[in-house]
DNA sequence: GACTGTTTCAAACAAATGTTTTATTCATTT
DNA sequence: AAATGAATAAAACATTTGTTTGAAACAGTC
């Protein structure tokens, strides 16, 4: 057993995994340590604190994550719209879900899903770095999709329900294999959900555009105690 | 200023929002029988130890939550296919956002998307109770909506595209709202959304049903370190 | 009014946990 | 080889926190 990574690395990829299990409150630096064969002070020395460790985290899985899985069309590939709305929910699943990714529910997949529950001091540059950017990417998409039929919320819908389609995937998954018997594991099945949510979506959004919007299209129904 | 409630119930009103916003583990309960005017020894005696209370807000939760806003047409109401996706649709935002439901992301409904994200063992009665009659309602509806056109796999597919978008803003309101400037305070939006969403997702289930599934649409791209 | 079971309260306990300290080892440079 | 600074190790520290305890207050009953 050989420690192919200095400790510092080998702290922040462990603690990936540890901190997406557990959540950050629940992630003890002992648990950590002991995993990546390191002394507890070590987290200390290399990151002042728990909270240093994890922005190293958050940090380390947003960059790797958007370097290998870009969300647009690499430089000198064709780019009409609907191949780029593809484009982008397939990397956003396989970001998510995909082993060489984030490994989904069973490490830091679950972090990031974590952060949008409850985003962390640390999340705040995290959103304005890379969520930001990634929204006005998804936002364009949508427009150009929509051959320029759809007003600034209709785009903003749009983009959210796409966005939430593959966010649940990631989110949920552990309630959806229970609920779903015999649908396939997340997982294995990353070509197959990007074509559904691109399909899906691409009805979505002409659907949009087709029908009005209604405010009380049926009569709200509450139970009053 | 009086308690209206028994110690008991108050313990269960106030920790189901502290559990919500901070947390099973973040939660401490001090913190609650603080809020809740009680002593601390309160919970150990009414609900044996934190567990026991937090099983009694879940089922609590859970229990009132489907009691006022149900899923299906009150009986005696019609009911053709796509009206009861309607009010499976909104229902669902009603409970989860509004704030005669579980409060969106200030309160309960918080602790609901925490369960998803990783389920405590106490979840486990509850899906079984609760979340897996919901998920038949919607395969249904989906199904007739869809008119008997889609198989197995298309229909769940397209239940989770739909749970999906509505989850996703009660999961991510803060980054949403932070993210898409000026878009409406979701809580304030839940018939908009509920239209949104109906509209999106009609049109989503007919070109799941119109347009062949492809598993390689696009070559997938992926940029090796 | 005494009795009994339930509920509340303040204090104490024991375990867990983030951080600090101090000493030692290792690697690099002079 | 000596010296310097970075990295590691073990132990101790100070809080936090879930739980327990034993007594007091309360409510209802005979």
């Amino acid at each position: 057993m050989t420690k192919p990574l200095p400790t510092k690395e080998r702290l922040i990829d462990i603690a990936g995994n540890i901190f997406g299990r557990e959540g950050f409150k629940a992630t003890t630096i002992r648990k950590i340590a002991e995993a990546a064969e390191a002394n507890i002070a070590a987290v200390n020395y290399h990151f002042r604190d728990k909270e240093g460790l994890y922005r190293a985290v958050l940090e380390d899985i947003f960059s790797k994550g958007f370097q290998r899985f870009p969300s647009v069309p690499l430089p000198g590939t064709s780019a009409d719209p609907e191949k780029r709305l593809y484009v982008f929910i397939q990397a956003m699943f396989c970001r998510f879900l995909s082993r060489e990714g984030w490994g989904g529910l069973s490490g830091r997949g679950k972090l990031i899903a974590r952060e949008f529950l409850d985003p962390t001091p640390a999340f705040e540059d995290i959103v304005e770095t890379y969520i930001r950017p990634q929204k006005n990417i998804l936002a364009a998409i949508v427009s150009d999709v929509s051959g320029g039929k759809l007003d600034r919320d209709g785009i903003l819908s749009c983009a959210v329900s796409i966005i939430g389609q593959c966010i649940y995937y990631a989110f949920a998954a552990p309630i959806i294999e229970k609920i779903a018997e015999n649908f396939t594991p997340i997982e294995k099945n990353l070509d197959f959900l990007s074509d559904h949510v691109f399909r899906f979506s691409l009805g979505g959004i002409q659907s949009i555009i087709n029908t009005p919007h209604e405010n009380n299209r049926f009569t709200r129904q509450e139970v009053h105690p």
